[in-house]
DNA sequence: AGCACGCCGACT
DNA sequence: GTCGGCGTGCTC
């Protein structure tokens, strides 16, 4: 006879928290049922049992379960016990990733009619509708399947070669080798066998493009799960996958993994390289590929990774053999691969034969695209009209009041924003520092690029692309369906340029300033500017003539530019490995950072001094800082950060105790009572 | 994280 | 005389 339950309540600490069952309820609580419960200060919490038992808690007043939510588990125990493994691994609490894991609707006192008797035979699955459901196997003869190459059938081949070895293959396939069309293979395979397939890609790919074509294939036993999505609508796909009817297939972002899964049998992972499968801010930290690797060798499940740019985690696993590795290296339908020129930027600056932000190279190719009615698009890292103004006298610079960084200008609205919280202010007639009215632009961001090539080229029609112009997601939608139906003459863009997308006529892209991704302070940084140059350059040269990709740089003697040039991954990979084995640096060497957070900057520079003291008496040498992250300043509190490499040796459950021992610790002292202590744990 | 308790400044 | 600032402490 159970008289207790541990429960998992959505709040940072560490483990759960036990009530009492009344005996009322002995008969309905359940492990993976939601219960309510009165937690801290009277108010009702929405808790998860994760343990039922009869040892009484010693020293604690235990509270009685109030109500139990669900007749029938919404969680079911392989998830619990990979939340568990997430919280372990990533250093969270498991309430912390029972936040993330469930829609916020689930989450919320329900009301009256309970919600889970319906889920288990909802009623848009009645019988009425099970007939309109494609029957196994007719996708196979539909129109919209399609029939691979040569090239994609000796690829999907491989495949299935690799996956007898091992449990994960990394594809690594050439922009526009026609990858999705191997996929679509693979997963009518895994639905013949009657597995669920789990498609997990980032964000940006999301569009109705892939959706579309999944769906005009696979029906309605395809789901998609979507951060846009509303709460209700996500908690339908959540209890659809409880019911005896659930989407064999699922589309979806990083939050995917956290589905309901009863017979998983493959995980496909497109861009598997996107930093966008970590998730960086509230915890859990997690990386979703990696997760969703762990989780599919639990299911015993086959995990399929895409990428043109693989990371080099990876293609490292791959080289050493715990991967599979399967290349697709031929274009689809026989399109060549875009020819890249180096631009010297240096040198033309030099010869003064460039002001701006445009080479004569570069608006020579546009000018030639644009009359043979070719597209182009034009890449720039950095949104905004120009990343910063500065006092030409006495080199003030705006800066935000709340975080450590400069203003970025907005034309548009006449206003200088802060891209990390959002602050915007007047842009000022003279400076606050020396009263001179001499205010100059630095840089360019993508308004400004949008502004001066209007002005170039008046006749084209420019469209620009950057989280300015995309906060609706139909807004995001329209520019990229204006491009596509050639509305649009010239696209200029951030990183979301670079997203899987492909474009018929695009003949030209100018790559404005390798430097930008070159200059970035991360030990990263050059594989990023790889994998986002082979990207953008792959959006180049669809079916009329070659495509060119001209590529700006200040530093075109570097390697790296070279090796962009040849599209040469290979000897991308040696070079930055050396480096990385040279300086302990991941995959060699696991990384953490531990990030302090106070309102008080002398208490942060104290707390950050006394977390390396002790760390270090117990880590030595691993330790490293602590150090101001690049933005060190955020919504007004002081951040440090302590860096932290572990040889993949050390036993984890050791580094674990003591780094949450020594945040207890110091957490304790009064001093740094009111500070944030958490961790990133294999940081991108 | 919330949320309440608790002790110091400018308002009716 | 009060409203409200956020420092501090706790949550089965």
């Amino acid at each position: 006879m159970t008289c207790f339950a541990d429960v998992i309540l959505p709040v940072p600490l560490q483990g759960c928290f036990t009530y009492s069952l009344p005996a009322g309820f002995a008969s309905r609580a359940l492990v993976g049922v939601r219960v309510v419960v009165p937690f801290g200060n009277k108010k009702t919490h929405v808790g998860l049992i994760a343990r039922l038992h009869n040892q009484e808690p010693q020293g604690i007043e235990v509270k009685a379960i109030l109500e139990i939510v669900d007749e029938n588990p919404v969680v079911l125990p392989h998830q619990l016990s990979l939340w568990q493994w997430i919280a372990d691994y990533y250093l969270c609490s498991i309430g912390e990733v029972f936040k993330a894991a469930l829609p916020g609707k689930m989450k919320k006192a329900p009301t009256r009619p309970a919600t889970s008797r319906r889920t288990i035979a909802p009623s848009s699955l009645d019988s009425p509708s099970l007939d309109s459901l494609p029957s196994d196997g007719s996708f196979l003869g539909s129109s919209s399947f399609p029939t691979l190459s040569p090239a994609q059938q000796t690829a999907l081949h491989g495949i299935h070669q690799q996956w007898q070895q091992h449990a994960v293959c990394l594809l690594h396939g050439v922009t526009s080798s026609g990858k999705t069309e191997i996929y679509i293979h693979l997963i009518a395979e895994a639905l013949q066998r009657g597995e669920q397939v789990l498609y997990l890609l980032p964000e940006i790919v999301l569009t109705s493009q892939l959706t579309d074509r999944l769906q005009a294939v696979f029906g309605d036993r395809l789901g998609v799960y979507h951060s846009k999505y509303t709460d209700v609508q996500r908690a339908h796909v959540w209890l659809r996958q409880l019911s005896s009817e659930p989407y064999d297939i699922i589309v979806g972002v990083r939050s995917s993994v956290f589905l309901p899964f009863r017979k998983l049998g493959l995980v496909i992972v497109d861009e598997e390289h996107e930093v966008n499968f970590k998730q960086q801010d509230p915890a859990p930290r997690y990386n979703a590929r990696n997760v969703a690797i762990l989780m599919a060798s639990r299911a015993k499940a086959r995990v399929l990774l895409g990428t043109a740019t693989p990371s080099l985690d990876s293609y490292y696993n791959a080289r050493l053999g715990k991967y599979g590795l399967v290349r697709l290296s031929e274009r689809y339908g026989q399109v060549q691969l875009p020819e890249v020129e180096i631009v010297d930027m240096k040198e033309l600056r030099r010869k003064r034969l460039v002001h701006g932000p445009f080479s004569p190279q570069l608006l020579e190719q546009m000018r030639q695209a644009l009359s043979a009615h070719e597209q182009v698009i034009l890449f720039q890292n950095r949104r905004g009209y120009a990343p910063h103004i500065e006092c030409h006298v006495c080199g003030w610079v705006p800066r935000c009041p709340h975080c450590d960084v400069s203003l970025t200008m907005h034309a548009r609205s006449g206003r200088m924003t802060c891209h990390y919280c959002g602050f915007t202010a007047e842009i000022p007639a003279r400076c606050p520092n020396c009263e001179n009215t001499e205010l100059r632009q630095h840089g360019f961001g993508t308004e400004r690029i949008e502004e001066d090539i209007q002005l170039l080229f008046p006749e084209a029609r420019v469209a620009r692309m950057d989280l300015d112009t995309t906060h609706t997601r139909s807004a995001y939608e329209a520019i990229l369906h204006d491009f596509a139906a050639g509305e649009t003459d010239i696209l200029v863009g951030t990183q979301m340029v670079t997203k899987g997308l492909d474009f018929e006529r695009v003949s030209v892209v100018g790559i404005l300033s390798a430097d930008n991704l070159l200059n970035q302070p991360d030990f990263r940084a050059y594989e990023r500017s790889f994998q986002m140059m082979a990207q953008v350059a792959g959006r180049a040269g669809r079916r009329q003539r070659r495509g060119k990709v001209l590529l700006q740089t200040m530093e075109a003697r570097l390697p790296l530019i070279q090796q962009v040039v040849a599209g040469d991954y290979d000897a991308m990979y040696i070079d930055q490995m050396t480096e990385r084995r040279q300086f302990a640096y991941p995959p060699f060497f696991r990384m953490a950072f531990i990030y302090m957070k106070h309102r008080r900057a002398d208490i942060i520079s104290r707390l950050a001094e006394e977390m390396v003291l002790r760390l270090k008496a117990v880590f030595g040498q691993r330790v490293l800082g602590p150090d101001e992250p690049p933005v060190a300043r955020v919504q007004s509190l002081f951040i440090r950060r302590v860096m932290l490499k572990l040889e993949p040796a050390l036993p984890r459950d050791k580094v674990r105790e003591a780094l949450m021992q020594t945040k207890a610790e110091l957490l304790a002292a009064s001093t740094f009572s009111s500070a944030q202590i958490y961790f990133d744990v294999d940081p991108l």
